[in-house]
DNA sequence: AGTTGAGGTGAGGGAGGTTT
DNA sequence: AAACCTCCCTCACCTCAACT
């Protein structure tokens, strides 16, 4: 086995068409599965929860936008002024986490025509996910302190999020843990997190602050 | 609130050489 | 023979500017 083939790498699957300049030309009136074959490396096709996750919100403008309509925003122009990011490039972010289901287009203004982009379920779904990300950032790339908190509405006080088993209650931490295949695991799946793999993934570790 | 076009950048992958 | 390394090309993604 190769180490692509070992990291989950399917060529047949995965390798984008190759295509010649003169048709990216026409990317703007391509029908949909043409732009499909045109995007970058997919992982829609993998298996893993991970990778259908990043294949979703694992482009950079993404996340920070999800952040962002977490936080109330919701117009265009205020994504633009918050993020500093291109328009066009706003524009087929929002295209896409719309496409995915996370946000939803509404109009709020008809002439002209003015839309707003709101957190569906599964948007909002996307917290546990900030607030992760938020904390591992502060205690990791932070060295001169955080300029983000989680704070309690109620309390004002800051908080100090860790994950929990959602049966038990109990927080992961100290805990020792392991990827395993799930129901709806594939042959495939079940082969690659097989009991090799059980003394290779420590239980998340609190750090000093 | 977008769209279009030009041009820059860097990751990914193929090809071929080198090492084990 | 397999693994590894390096070079080079392609292309997806990006910014910027101009425009509707």
């Amino acid at each position: 086995m190769t180490s692509k083939e070992a990291a989950g790498f399917n060529p047949g699957v995965l390798r984008p068409h190759k295509i010649g300049a003169s048709e990216q030309l026409a990317l703007s009136d391509a029908p949909a599965a043409f732009v499909t074959a045109m995007r970058r490396k997919s992982f829609e096709a993998m298996e893993c929860p991970i990778a259908r996750s990043l294949e979703r919100v694992g482009e950079w403008w993404s996340m920070l936008i999800l952040r962002d309509a977490i936080n109330g925003v919701t117009r265009f122009d205020a994504f633009e002024a918050s993020l500093k990011i291109a328009p066009n490039m706003l524009t087929r972010r929002l295209r896409t986490l719309v496409e995915d289901g996370l946000l939803e287009r509404r109009l709020y203004k008809e002439r002209p025509k003015r839309y707003e982009y709101v957190l569906t379920d599964r948007g909002r779904d996307f917290f546990p996910v900030i607030l992760a990300l938020l904390d591992y950032g502060n205690r990791h790339f932070a060295p001169e302190g955080e300029a983000l908190q989680i704070v309690d509405l109620d309390t004002g006080r800051a908080l100090d999020p860790v994950l929990v088993d959602r049966a038990t209650g109990e927080p992961l931490a100290g805990k020792r843990l392991k990827l395993a295949p799930g129901p709806a695991a594939s042959a495939a799946m079940c082969e690659r997190y097989a009991e090799k793999h059980e003394a290779s993934a420590p239980a998340p570790r609190r750090v000093k602050r």
